[in-house]
DNA sequence: CAGTGGTGCTTAATATATTAACAAGTGGCC
DNA sequence: GGCCACTTGTTAATATATTAAGCACCACTG
């Protein structure tokens, strides 16, 4: 039978744990959690989003969320607002300080992503990134 | 600057997800979540470990562990035993139980496990394992 | 306009992840 | 033997993940 160190799922997370370990020890200095930052990164990017497309970005299902989204307005890094149209959708955006935050981590952040990429060349980065997206899309029937 | 969407842990993530949708309903069926099933998968193959191989190989911290090993020997999958040398340490094995569990789910795991394999080509999947293996390699200095 | 199905988000309950602190066991060293 | 540094495993506290229920709001339809 196939070995248990051949299991794709596991060599997925593994290969994140690495890659993650760029970074844990920014994101910890600055009291971050990863899922937090990748919700202030999304937001950063798409100026306001709904909570749905959030979870969709973030890879973050709805009931996490909630959470992330009350953790997130407690410390004042992010600001929601009532769609008017639809009442049952919450309209999210980064607040100052959270754009502050962003403006002062993603520099940092970059200069480890770079770091990473640089470990393993570019091409390999780009041709496992376009096997990483192939993979994504795959779901079972 | 760098694309939210062209991040690799993200992506990594995705992929993951994607992955793990062909096994989730299935030991969803059989009551054993993702992490208990790498337990029992690496102790099939491994006999007895103690629980630190086990948290290494199974990519899990120990406290996670600690609460993942207590529900197994709960439920009668697994049983532990103090090794002699060393009182500190503890050994894990199947029990008759967990191992009829791993019998009857490994088979299928593996088929749902080859309908992803042929969903992406041979030749590109293990492209995919040998640049994670690379990434994996990698640490922050 | 009440009824109905569907959507967006939250709650609840349980299982993990993560960091720090701790308790106990081991080995070396004086 | 007693002190010490180190290792193994656990506990504690907080943040997420996962599935199932629930609740409010929306659009549609009779």
């Amino acid at each position: 039978m196939r070995k248990f160190d051949d299991s794709l799922p596991l060599q997925l997370l593994k290969a994140r744990e690495a890659a993650m370990s760029f970074f844990r020890p920014l994101l910890q200095e600055y009291a971050v959690t990863e899922q937090q930052w990748r919700i202030l990164r999304a937001l950063d990017e798409y100026q306001e989003l709904e909570s749905k497309q959030l979870a969709e970005r973030c890879c973050i299902l709805s009931p996490s969320l909630t959470g992330i989204l009350n953790r997130l307005e407690q410390v004042g890094y992010i600001q929601r607002r009532k769609s008017s149209e639809d009442q049952r959708r919450s309209c999210i955006s980064l607040s100052e300080q959270g754009r502050q935050l962003v403006d002062t981590l993603s520099p940092q952040v970059e200069q480890r992503y770079k770091q990473l990429t640089d470990s393993l060349s570019q091409q390999k980065l780009e041709q496992l990134s376009t096997l990483l997206h192939e993979l994504s899309q795959l779901r079972s029937l």
